[in-house]
RNA sequence: GGGCGACUAGCUCAGUUGGUUAGAGCGCUGCACUCACAUUGCAGAGGUCACAGGUUCGAAUCCUGUGUCGCCCACCA
């Protein structure tokens, strides 16, 4: 190790080469073959942008897995890749055009905007997988997929072929959430709801009475709304059929003033809640949700107002062509002129965003494509219920179970230009079907249509989703059908040119949809192996082990990755599902760049090094559903870090100079970027990174200087066999410890609980190998008579240190596993071995049970308590670090010996010169006292003593003592607590009541003496 | 409105099936640069476990209710 004398530990050099080593080595490729496999799909980052801190957290925690299940022996795969994350990134692209260049999509065209979003793909592609390697993460980069790239695109291809000839594609109108900046359908899960201050309405309708010109009568209905536009497309007026007030008008209609048009008076339970405004209901069923079910239920007309960019439609008559504002402003002006408004009041509303385009969502009627979920969610439900697919920490199964008992139909159809395209070819059934039924069947027949699998076709009522004729029909069927109300929809599962020219010359048309991301991203654990053709890896690798994500996406992506995992596989995707915190910063946000309080892993891997990011991350990891992670700006002068507070995310620019941050330690300010603006070009910025992982970093380095301390003592190691019984105590507490530690680890491991396995490695290194062991080993290096086996003991112990920590500290394992092979090239107990050559595929540690002692853990625990309880009186008598006492100990013969024994450790870590224990060893004079449950201890320390002092101390002591002693007596005293706790707790008790009894008993003593010397 | 979760030391979090008077890291205080490590060592201070009831011999832990916060879902014309 050529930097074994730095005492830094330097996280850059070992980064880049080791992970060059493991590669060159094809440590992360797998093939099949005769192992277990362990198999992690990684959920494909999208390239909309690069990796934050939640992608860190992601990926460190898989490749944990997957380094830890290597070397136990399973065939591991990490599969990457990318998401092409369909109206994400195409929303970037086009920001970006529009920003940098003012065009818009349209003066691309669609061939040539999707061929500038290639081009973003290939940079953050690059990007987002390089950031994965300067984590670490042992990928299979021959493996690297992309949702459109072929092997991808085929799955899609089929899967939504198959669906369509099971009929469980169909394309029907329904209301969607329209985009009408983006101009396309969004999900549900893609809207965020923002309260915007409005009015509420009211307005008065005229009643027509049977036989009567509307409104002479004077009756009126009162109808309240807070979107007086949508009016132009109501087709009804709902009342409550219960509510006593308007019984009468039930069946009635009323004039809908402004278009003319007369429209029925409904009554609907389910719409109307009698208490809330008039109780009388407008409805819109081609423009709100509810009103589209109540239309539905009614079978009213749905009448569209809004053309897709968001200005009224034809329908909307003299309004058509404003915007849906304007259109709402002129409706109410010209109600007003009528007479017809009642009252306006101020109003609060949710109205939904869309996420990618932050304007307002109208709901809006149009043809769209959607899968029919109820079987596939039944199933999907069943794999969780009976435990075929289990889910960590386990109370997200509610979540995924309740999502899918909704059963709703999923909309698969976005209206963007950046997918994989419907495969459908459409035309209307014409007046000549008898024709159009024949060409069908020409195509079906035709070369390049064989195998007979590779068209379908189905018949749909326009607008309904019905599917009335199908391929497993003769398509002479729909010969007889009526011209207008249908469309012929030609499914290929190829796009075979041939086959294409054909259809397109019968008039057949493509859909110009693409389809939702979500879509090929429910095929990824199996798309990326190779279906539909049985390749081996699909055989070999499939179902995979374990998915790692965070809980936004369980209905979005697991659900449906379970749903097409059994549609097409027959079997389920993986076998566990663990969900992981979400990073949150001080105040609870979730981090962005947007927000400005986003930290960039590179910058955490520059300043802390991939072991430091990595191991606070795996600690952090609990099984709650968020973590904070309060964050700063580093300093760009002198590394200072700076804690952000909110004031920070509000500043602005002020007289056009950007806000700069003082430095409070040497003074200089600094920009930062921020929501509200970008740091001048030039400028020192202050990057946001957190101080969390000082706390790894310091690991490490202390690691790699507990590795130095080795490697200086193991100069002239010889290699052999060690017997557990010619071990010297220390060693036996180490190697015991160590097993523990290796049983603890792995089972935590298994139980996804990755801050405690952290913990434990942590603990075990610094506050038992570091602290103790390392301290205790020096003494046995020393000596040419002990030092042989010591080394080779000291030698063991850092080689299973090491492999512990290579899942979590891949870098620095390896480094100090190089070093240490060159030093010890053959290590081990009882018989020594040549090492792996390299930790990363080296066997994951056993803990050999033989290692276990609990009566030396119970000495050295002793050993222990009596050198804190001597420096605890150091310290608190301000006794000099060099100076030497003495330490008088009364204790039991058998206790006695065992610290004799010890002896040179106390004088070693204590600072005592002379040690006298024995059962009949008494208070020196002017001494200071500590007491435990097994000895009373002295340490005479004339002249250094404050006697009032101590005997307030000892008072207080023995306050605390009294005060334990009063709870257990009580306890002890009460039958009910003897006749009804268990018997080994009761047991516990009495022995603790003796063990305070005795330093009771103690502590009079010692006060005793000292209130009775005169001081 | 329905659901889930959180509330433990100044901060971030542990606390396994109820059982000694509750732990860690950071921060804080004091001492120490002794030959692995000051990104360190040693010692210490600091908590009526959100609140109120209940179950129990015994509650941070189980039950009920309240409060505060966060998230998810459904949504108020």
């Amino acid at each position: 190790m050529s930097t074994t004398l730095d005492s830094r530990y330097d996280p850059n050099e070992a980064q880049q080469r080791w992970y060059d080593f493991w590669e060159r080595r094809g440590y992360f490729h797998a093939e099949p073959d005769e192992r277990q496999p362990y198999t992690i799909v990684i959920p494909p980052p999208n390239v909309t942008g690069a990796l934050h801190m939640g992608h860190a957290l992601n990926n460190t925690l898989q490749d944990v897995l997957i380094r830890w299940r290597r070397m136990q022996g399973f065939n591991t795969l990490w599969v990457p890749g990318t998401d092409h994350a369909g109206i994400g990134t195409q929303a970037v692209v086009e920001r970006r055009l529009r920003e940098q260049e003012k065009k818009t999509r349209h003066d691309l065209g669609r061939d040539g905007l999707v061929q500038r979003i290639w081009a973003w793909k290939d940079d953050y592609e690059a990007r987002i997988l390089n950031q994965l390697r300067r984590l670490g993460s042992s990928c299979d980069w021959q493996r690297t997929r992309f949702t459109l790239d072929p092997v991808c695109a085929r799955a899609v291809r089929q899967t939504f072929f198959r669906m369509f000839q099971d009929a469980l594609i169909y394309r029907g109108k329904r209301l969607v959430n329209w985009d009408t900046h983006l101009q396309t359908a969004v999900a549900d899960d893609e809207i965020f709801h923002e309260t915007v201050q409005g009015h509420l309405w009211t307005f008065r309708y005229p009643v027509k009475a049977a036989g009567e010109p509307a409104g002479q009568a004077g009756e009126h209905i009162r109808i309240a709304t807070t979107r007086p536009e949508t009016r132009l497309g109501d087709t009804a007026v709902a009342v409550h059929p219960a509510d006593p007030r308007y019984q009468h008008l039930i069946g009635r209609t009323v004039e809908l003033p402004l278009t003319g048009r007369e429209i029925p008076i409904i009554a609907d339970a389910i719409l109307v809640d009698p208490k809330f405004g008039t109780g009388c209901v407008k409805v819109t069923p081609a423009h709100d949700p509810n009103d589209y079910q109540t239309g539905l239920r009614h079978r009213l007309p749905m009448i569209n107002i809004l053309n897709p960019d968001g200005t009224i439609h034809a329908n909307g008559g003299k309004y058509a062509g404003m915007d849906r504002d304007a259109a709402r402003e002129a409706v109410v002006a010209d109600l007003q002129a009528l007479g017809l408004v009642e009252s306006v009041e101020d109003y609060e509303t949710q109205v939904g965003h869309s996420d990618r385009s932050k304007t307002p969502i109208e709901p809006y009627l149009s043809d769209q494509w959607f899968v029919r979920m109820d079987k596939l969610a039944e199933a999907a439900m069943d794999a969780v219920r009976d435990g075929r697919v289990r889910i960590h920490p386990e109370r997200y199964t509610k979540t995924y179970l309740d999502w899918l008992g909704e059963k709703r139909d999923w909309c698969i159809s976005r209206q963007l230009w950046w997918g994989h395209r419907i495969p459908v070819w459409r035309q209307p059934v014409s007046h000549d079907a008898p024709a159009q039924a024949a060409a069908l069947r020409a195509l079906e027949t035709q070369p390049g249509a064989a195998p007979e699998d590779s068209i379908a076709w189905q018949i749909n009522r326009q607008g309904t989703g019905e599917i009335v004729h199908s391929s497993h029909e003769e398509p002479s069927l729909f010969a007889d059908l009526a011209e207008g109300d249908y469309d012929i929809l030609v499914c290929m599962l190829r796009d075979d040119a041939a086959l294409v020219a054909s259809l397109e010359a019968a008039g057949f048309v493509q859909d110009r949809d693409v389809l939702d991301t979500w879509f090929s991203s429910a095929l990824w654990p199996h798309s990326t192996l190779g279906w539909p053709e049985p390749t081996p890896d699909l055989e070999y690798y499939y179902p995979t082990s374990t998915l790692v994500t965070s809980r936004d996406i369980i209905t979005l992506w697991v659900a449906r990755m379970v749903i097409t995992g059994l549609y097409n596989c027959g079997d389920v995707p993986f076998r566990d599902v663990y969900i992981h915190p979400k990073i949150l910063d001080a105040f609870g946000q979730t981090m962005s760049k947007s927000k400005g309080n986003g930290v960039d892993p590179l910058d955490i891997i520059d300043r802390y090094g991939a072991d430091a990011l990595r191991f606070t991350l795996t600690r952090m990891t609990t099984e709650t559903q968020d973590v904070r992670m309060p964050v700063g700006y580093a300093c760009p002068h002198c590394g200072t870090i700076i804690a952000q507070k909110s004031e920070h995310q509000q500043m602005k620019p002020r007289d056009g100079r950007k806000p700069r941050i003082k430095c409070p330690s040497c003074k200089k300010e600094f920009q930062f970027s921020s929501p509200n603006f970008d740091p001048d070009a030039g400028e020192p910025v202050g990057r946001v990174v957190s101080e969390r992982f000082e706390e790894g970093r310091n690991f490490a380095n202390k690691l790699w200087n507990a590795a130095r301390f080795a490697l200086l003592n193991l100069e002239n190691y010889t290699p052999g066999p060690v017997a557990l019984d010619q071990l010297a105590d220390e060693e036996r507490w180490i190697l015991s410890r160590l097993a523990g530690t290796v049983s603890e680890v792995t089972e935590h491991l298994e139980r996804f609980r990755f801050s405690a396995a952290a913990n434990a490695i942590y603990d075990f290194a610094w506050s038992e190998f570091c602290d103790w062991y390392v301290e205790m080993a020096k003494l046995r290096l020393r000596d040419p008579a002990t030092r042989g086996p010591a080394q080779r003991v000291l030698a063991t112990v850092l080689d299973h240190l090491i492999r512990l920590l290579q899942p979590v500290m891949p870098f620095l394992a390896e480094q100090v596993w190089q070093a240490l092979g060159a030093h010890a090239p053959e290590r081990g107990i009882p018989i020594p071995s040549a090492p792996a050559d390299s930790v990363m595929i080296a066997p994951w540690p056993l803990a050999p049970t033989e290692w276990r002692d609990p009566q030396v853990e119970r000495r050295i625990a002793r050993l222990q308590e009596v050198i804190k309880a001597i420096r605890n009186i150091r310290s608190k008598f301000s006794v000099e670090p060099k100076r030497r006492v003495t330490a008088v100990l009364r204790t039991s013969a058998d206790i006695a010996a065992e610290l004799r024994g010890f002896a040179p450790f106390i004088a070693q870590l204590a600072t005592v010169s002379d040690l006298r224990v024995g059962p009949d060893e008494g208070k020196p004079a002017d001494s200071v006292s500590a007491v435990s449950s097994d000895w009373e201890l002295w340490v005479p320390l004339a002249g250094l003593i404050d006697r009032p002092a101590e005997i307030a101390r000892n008072r207080k002591l023995l306050g605390s003592i009294e005060g334990q002693l009063k709870s257990f007596r009580s306890k002890l005293g009460s039958a009910e607590f003897v006749s009804k706790a268990p018997p080994d707790v009761v047991e516990l008790h009495r022995q603790r009541e003796a063990d305070l009894l005795n330093q009771k008993a103690s502590l009079q003593e010692i006060l005793h003496e000292l209130e009775g010397v005169p001081g």
